[in-house]
DNA sequence: TTGTACGCGTTATCAG
DNA sequence: CTGATAACGCGTACAA
């Protein structure tokens, strides 16, 4: 039918070939009301045989606002921001307004240029989904003018706090991370305590008296999942119970920490995991030592990233509600209100697979034909609750 | 210092507080030669201490070209389109341009709407990854003028060729999956066929001589990699060995099906298998019936999709070289050739984990302490290749 | 209900 | 080497 063009067509064309005015035919497409129903008819169908558009640029030159949502994410890969990305255009949509995203591999130099960009593509919101650490690009964005909304960020934590939790009297820890940046920004997070009580608690309903938790990096989210196991753990007067400390962030290194753990423990078990990857680091510990999942040990993990379905076995996990994350973090920047930024926080959900089961259930019991398997026999069963040095160790 | 303006600051502000003109602070910034060092310097600085960004859209009216560079891509839940994405990024960045990120969910829908969007944003370049099977975008994009580069676009095969690598003379299949659409565009493709030949070619060296293929479903790389299967082992005379097809996508029925399939089978066997994710299936049915993964049983992957370092035990792997695929995408619709667009084919390379192993290798022998574990011993043997029927089944 | 004319911020062109 | 000015394509106040 039509040649592609290499010229763009202009709305004075469209105009012509309809014969009405350029007003007329801009006042149609933005869809003004007060143009006879013919004429409408008329332009809208030259303009589609035209293979007319808009121009972007034209328009925001003139209209001075772009309907731009700047998104700044660490990556599109790992599945977590994927599906949070999923909820923001959505919503975005939604509004009417359409995502910009710039990918800033977690670099701070790549995060402060996605503000010029933004300023330079007249973005009119900015969202941030789990910035790095440091609160550079917020401060940035903040000074900028933009209206922020920042998706789980999770700030660094200092050491000492772990320690007040794990062996303190967890007092007046209602509040932490507070940050003065955060005084302007729209906060969106998970209920990272409220995930580490559901997943004890569901331990605790399989019939677990013995629990272990394991922990992650010295970051907000880490501490509040930790509080949370310990909170479950005294309500059910079951506090203390040992944390696995692997400093050393590498898969392997963190699997043999557990695993060195797990050599000091009897069956049945059942560990809380900081994350799914660390609930990965677990399942292959218990292969390593012989302890079989889940009859043996329960495995939960947090954030029910895509990959927990796919771990041998399958993961039980408090899932993150991600694209709702995304979606309220759309509402909340959109909405430009004056009210003073309350942390928002949402509430995850247990999604049960196959790496928990309850410690009555008999030992080859299971619905799976699954090969008896004898289990290793603790070794020393000492020092469990003695730190052993500075970095992967036992508390 | 500066309070965050509500207002654009505009070259003409810049021009009068440095007391030149606008042309020359446009000539300034955009870096156009013959400017005095003095005058560059002052501009330079005053545009600075005004915070003025240059609006793109202003540009973009006025030069008639954007710099930017469409990308879509579908649904990111494996990290596999994650990493592409960061080569994309990166290359495009030495070329002076912006990457543009579409993400279309896999939906036929907003892949269209990915060509207006491009279009009314001044979009120069195109670029898809992963796209859906059906060759819409690519048609809507060339017809309207574009360049455009797919990364691993794998096309529907009808059944029929499956069956013809599989037991036919696999004869004249040299070319594959050719569309009348690629004329006019740059396909960037992985080595299926390579990949296939050296997954089978690494087990063939760890002294595999029973192997077997979980096929994939109906596409492009599906066939070249069975075919890549079938002539290494040609080569090693050892052709024809099964074929395990599960058609039914769903992981859970995928693992039945290779359970199914290797309770008729004897260790020690080489699986390889599509892509990472039949793979983890695999390695789910092994520890379904009781095979211990590696010493009974070996499987390869293909993609290497950064999962595949936390499977149990970690997946040894044929890697996509996914960053340089993304960046060869980059460099050949930028060039703007007009050269006939050849295919280009990049190889994978294997990462050896835990997952495969040599068969002389001693049950037990293995660094890690592991406990044993009887195999289970194969039931009936028969019907090994016979496909039972039309589903899941084995050839 | 529709048309005319101006300006958004920038760069290219032409003078000087 | 630098300045004045038109034009890019569109939306909108104002006039008709």
């Amino acid at each position: 039918m039509s040649a592609p063009v290499n010229k763009r067509v202009t709305i004075r064309e469209v105009a012509a070939a309809a014969g009405v005015s350029t007003a007329t035919v801009s006042r149609v497409l933005t869809g003004e009301p007060g143009i006879g129903a013919a004429t409408t008819a008329s332009v809208l169908e030259t303009a589609r045989r035209l293979q007319y558009r808009p121009s972007a640029a034209a328009r925001r030159l003139r209209t001075r606002s772009s309907s731009l949502l700047g998104v700044v994410v660490q990556s599109l890969g790992d599945g977590y921001v994927g599906e949070v990305v999923l909820g923001i255009q959505s919503r975005a949509r939604d509004h009417g307004f359409r995502p910009l995203f710039f990918v800033s591999e977690g670099q701070t130099r790549l995060e402060a240029e996605a503000v010029d960009v933004f300023l330079s593509e007249q973005v009119q919101e900015f969202i941030c989904v789990s910035p790095t650490q440091k609160p550079h690009i917020l401060r940035k964005a903040v000074d900028n003018g933009f209206h922020v909304s920042v998706v789980n960020w999770d700030p660094n934590i200092s050491a000492g706090l772990f320690d007040d939790i794990e062996r303190g009297s967890a007092k007046n820890t209602a509040r932490f991370g507070s940050h003065s940046v955060e005084k302007s920004i729209w906060e969106v997070k998970f209920d990272d305590l409220g995930a580490g009580m559901l997943a004890t608690n569901h331990l605790l309903a399989l019939g677990h008296r013995k629990l272990a938790h394991v922990r992650g990096p010295n970051v907000r989210s880490s501490l509040l999942r930790l509080l949370g196991f310990r909170r479950a753990l005294e309500a059910a007067s079951l506090w203390p119970q040992p944390v696995v400390v692997a400093e050393d962030p590498v898969l392997e290194a963190r699997e043999l920490a557990i695993a060195d753990f797990l050599r000091r423990q009897h069956p049945p078990l059942g560990i809380v995991a900081y994350d799914d990857l660390s609930a990965v680091a677990a399942l292959r510990a218990a292969n390593l030592e012989g302890w079989r999942v889940p009859e043996d040990l329960s495995v939960v993990g947090i954030d029910d990233i895509p990959f927990a379905a796919y771990t041998n076995p399958g993961l039980t996990s408090v899932a993150q509600p991600k694209p709702e994350l995304g979606a309220l973090a759309v509402d909340l920047v959109l909405a430009g209100s004056d009210e003073p930024p309350l942390p928002r926080v949402l509430d995850g959900h247990l999604v049960v697979r196959q790496s928990t089961a309850s410690v009555s259930r008999k030992p080859d019991g299971g619905a799976i034909r699954r090969p008896s398997r004898k289990a290793v026999p603790a070794t020393t069963g000492a020092a469990d609750r003695t730190r052993s040095r500075r970095g992967n160790g036992v508390t």
